[in-house]
DNA sequence: GCACCGGACGCACTTACGTCA
DNA sequence: CCTGACGTAAGTGCGTCCGGT
């Protein structure tokens, strides 16, 4: 299992900055310095879905069965641009190799076009992306390109895989965020609950206490809070 | 200097496929 | 064997930035 880069020791100082703030920073990585987040990000909206990753169809449609298989993503209607420009860059679709092994038995021909094949990487593979993953959450295109030739895949697949680990990473930590959001929220609710009580015995022994002694206190529960 | 355009990139969301219980 | 849940590779659409004109 990957170690996840789940920071939270600075009691959620990381709150908020994992959160909705996606894209801009691609451009400094294109031009060969990895120097990630050097730019404002845009619009910073909140968007705090939080959709779980697979709530979408689970259609199991039976795989690899007897039917053609296809060359990957290359199969994918004319309307892949990225794809085209880096084919056309003479990276030559070497996945093929390995859809047919994930599928089992090959049959290597193309398709009709309906249906797309989907490539497992072998475990050196996912272990190899993993590293560099760990080196930089992004790539640039030099670094894709030797990536791609080292996995013996395609540089989209490459492109791909750090796209979908970069989003694996920030739906970990957005858990993460909100697993401490929910005890902050509990701690506070915990602590509210006694200063009522704390309220409560005051007030019945108002008699006894000065009329404006406590009037010029009020409690912040975000500077007080054990929790926060 | 400014506006416009196209290319490149990353991200969110979604789809589809392979695997496993 | 069938089925649903789950993980993940890949597709799509959009926003942003940058270089060229």
């Amino acid at each position: 299992m990957a170690q996840e880069d789940v920071h939270l020791d600075d009691a959620g100082l990381a709150l908020g900055l994992s959160l909705g703030g996606g894209g801009g920073a691609s451009d400094a990585a294109r031009q060969g310095t990895c120097s990630r987040l050097s730019r404002e990000p845009r619009a910073l909206e909140p968007s705090l879905t939080l959709s779980m990753p697979d709530e979408a169809t689970a259609t199991g449609s039976g795989g690899c069965g007897g039917g053609p298989s296809h060359s990957v993503s290359s199969l994918s209607v004319a309307g892949v641009k990225r794809e085209r420009v880096e084919e056309a860059d003479g990276e030559r679709a070497s996945s093929t190799a390995a859809a047919a092994r994930a599928c089992g038995a090959g049959a290597e021909d193309d398709d009709d076009g309906s249906t797309r094949k989907k490539l497992r990487l072998t475990k050196e593979q996912s272990a190899l992306l993993e590293d560099r993953f760990k080196e930089h959450s992004t790539l640039n295109p030099k670094q894709k390109v030797a990536l791609a030739k080292q996995l013996n895949l395609r540089p989209r697949q490459v492109e791909v895989w750090f796209q979908n680990r970069r989003a694996r990473t920030k739906l970990k930590q957005t858990e993460v965020d909100c697993e401490f959001l929910k005890r902050c929220c509990e701690s506070l609710t915990e602590e509210n609950r006694r200063l009522q009580r704390e309220l409560q015995e005051l007030r019945s022994l108002k008699f006894a206490a000065p009329p404006a002694a406590a009037s010029h206190h009020f409690f912040n529960p975000f500077t007080h809070s054990a929790a926060c």
